[in-house]
RNA sequence: GCGCCCGUAGCUCAGUGGUAGAGCACUCGGCUUUUAACCGAUUGGUCGUGCGUUCGAAUCGCACCGGGCGCACCA
């Protein structure tokens, strides 16, 4: 948001509070007091009370404080908002002192926190109220909050100002609670199968274990360029190595790519890592997991997001990359005999491959450009080409291809599992590709971690670990249709101040 | 990075070449005292920024800033 400028509306309206706040503390009055004992929320009150029929007037003497959004009457009828919900305040002169009330009408603006003791009652028109007693100030607002019938919707405004638009749209709070939910129930799941959470550098020499340009930092007393992380895979492995056999870290990652309504440059990924498992057995893992978080945040595993059902709780199909490639297209990638041929193939798809690609990236890109979006209801793509998967085991029996999945909803990457390769002398090798790719300009290309490689040549034993992508599961989860409306302070290019 | 669209009062929006407007909010007043989202009055704007075109620009042109959506990159 802009300062408020010279002589315009909301300087005027700060003003107004100014000498609001200048005359409560003129009367002795704290405007910025330091506690208020309530008795219940908003939300308990609704509920206590849900059978109390209108009209009825109780002796039930409660306490309860928030925010001040509305008033009718001449402040006769007061809406209080708290975390949960509202609660109707019902000011009237034969129960409210003739001063508090008078402090009411002059000093009090909407935007306020007040805390209230008074009687419970439901009023005629239904509303469940309290009638105060007496009440006090607990912060007095100098900005004006957007309250028009009309909402605030100005998207830029809202993310600028998150803290506005979570006081004037409770579906603000609700997704970002639900977020919360989501993660909490991803951690009581690992836990309670014996997993140890960890932490891993978020500075690292080399940004390796996916495939994706880093921001760098330096550190000043080194000397020396730093990367924020790309992934927590490597790290994660070294304590596989060291001895851990179940592990997993809720993290933020950072991924210097483009920004839009599925990224946000830094984003929150969960890996888990568990030993002696293979791929097969992480995607059942995988499935109890989701469904657990899905019934933990919705209550169930059938949602609809963005108008089209998702159901979690049916087996998800499992089928090759391959497989899917021969359903869309037709094309049979094992019987393509080299890239000249598979560049006419894409050719013909309309894919213009501006690079020499191998055969397994050429089969990738078509997947991409074709098939990706048609993986609407939980789907394991499985099998993916060695050359695009330099972390993982090749496939036990299918050649040129390894034992990894991807998990897709509403067309839409979420989770990149599988069997961990373990043997140091091929990741040696795998790397070594990756570093001449590189070399050859490949910026995301992944970078050859010696640390890495000589920590595996102590012995791996067989693991598998997925990453999941915790914003878009939430965006799943909420129905949300961007990922910043599921990250509370979304990155945002700085607006010149004025 | 590319394309399309957007930026006018605190909020939501009209105004497309000729005196900057409305509703809500705010301030003041009235009426009412178990719903007022009422009535009246006042107030509030470098029309995102800059440079042009023009007798005259919120309006037309160019550049820039910020945003939305799509594409690209990617998760």
């Amino acid at each position: 948001m802009t300062e408020p400028k010279e002589g315009s509306g909301a300087d005027r309206w700060r003003d107004n509070n100014l000498r609001r706040l200048n005359e409560l503390k003129a009367r002795g009055i704290n405007p910025f007091p330091y506690k208020f004992e309530r008795t219940h929320t908003s939300k308990q009150l609704q509920e206590k009370y849900k059978d109390l029929e209108a009209n009825v007037e109780t002796e039930d003497v409660v306490s309860v404080c928030g925010r001040i959004l509305n008033e009718r009457n001449s402040w006769m009828f007061v809406d209080l908002y708290d975390e949960d919900g509202k609660i109707q305040l019902f000011f009237h002169k034969e129960s409210v002192p003739a001063e508090q009330l008078e402090i009411l009408k002059s000093l009090v603006a909407k935007g306020d926190h007040i805390g209230v003791t008074g009687t419970i009652r439901r009023t005629k028109a239904g509303e469940l109220s309290v009638r105060v007693k007496s009440f006090e100030i607990l912060s007095v607002a100098l900005l004006p909050l957007p309250l028009s019938w009309d909402g605030f919707t100005d998207v830029e405004a809202r993310y600028r100002n998150r803290h506005v638009d979570l006081i004037i749209n409770p579906e603000v709070k609700e997704k970002l609670q639900k977020r919360s939910i989501a993660i909490r129930a991803l951690r009581n799941f690992l836990d309670e199968r014996g997993f140890f959470e960890v932490e891993t550098p978020v500075l690292q020499v080399e940004a390796g274990g996916a495939d994706a340009r880093p921001f760098v930092t330096h550190h000043n007393a080194l000397d020396i360029d730093l990367f924020m992380r790309i992934a927590t895979e490597l790290h994660l492995k070294r304590l596989i190595i060291g001895g851990f056999e179940k592990v997993y870290e809720i993290g933020r990652i950072f991924r210097n790519e483009g920004i839009s309504t599925r990224h946000n440059p830094e984003f929150t990924m969960m890996e888990l890592y568990q030993a002696y498992g293979d791929y097969h057995q992480l995607m059942d893992f995988t499935e109890e997991m989701v469904r657990h978080v899905a019934n933990a945040v919705c209550g169930t595993t059938k949602i609809t997001y963005q108008g089209v059902e998702i159901d979690f709780g049916k087996a998800w199909r499992r089928v090759s990359m391959y497989e899917v490639i021969r359903e869309v297209t037709g094309i049979e990638v094992e019987k393509i005999k080299d890239f000249d041929e598979a560049k006419k193939i894409a050719g013909e798809l309309g894919i213009k491959l501006e690079y020499e690609a191998t055969i397994g990236e050429v089969a990738n890109t078509i997947f991409e450009n074709k098939c990706e979006s048609t993986l609407m209801q939980p789907t394991f793509l499985m099998d993916h080409p060695v050359e695009i998967s330099p972390l993982t085991k090749v496939h036990r029996a299918k050649p040129g291809v390894v034992e990894r999945f991807e998990v897709f909803i509403y067309g839409r990457e979420h989770c990149n599992g599988y069997s961990e390769l373990t043997d140091p002398l091929d990741q040696r090798g795998r790397l070594e590709d990756q570093a001449r790719k590189r070399e050859a300009g490949n910026e995301e290309a992944q970078p050859l971690d010696l640390d890495f490689i000589e920590a595996m040549e102590y012995g791996m034993p067989p693991t598998m670990g997925i990453g999941i992508g915790i914003d878009r599961l939430v965006m799943l989860l909420t129905d949300s249709a961007s990922i910043r409306d599921i990250i509370a302070f979304p990155t945002m290019k700085p607006h010149a101040r004025q």
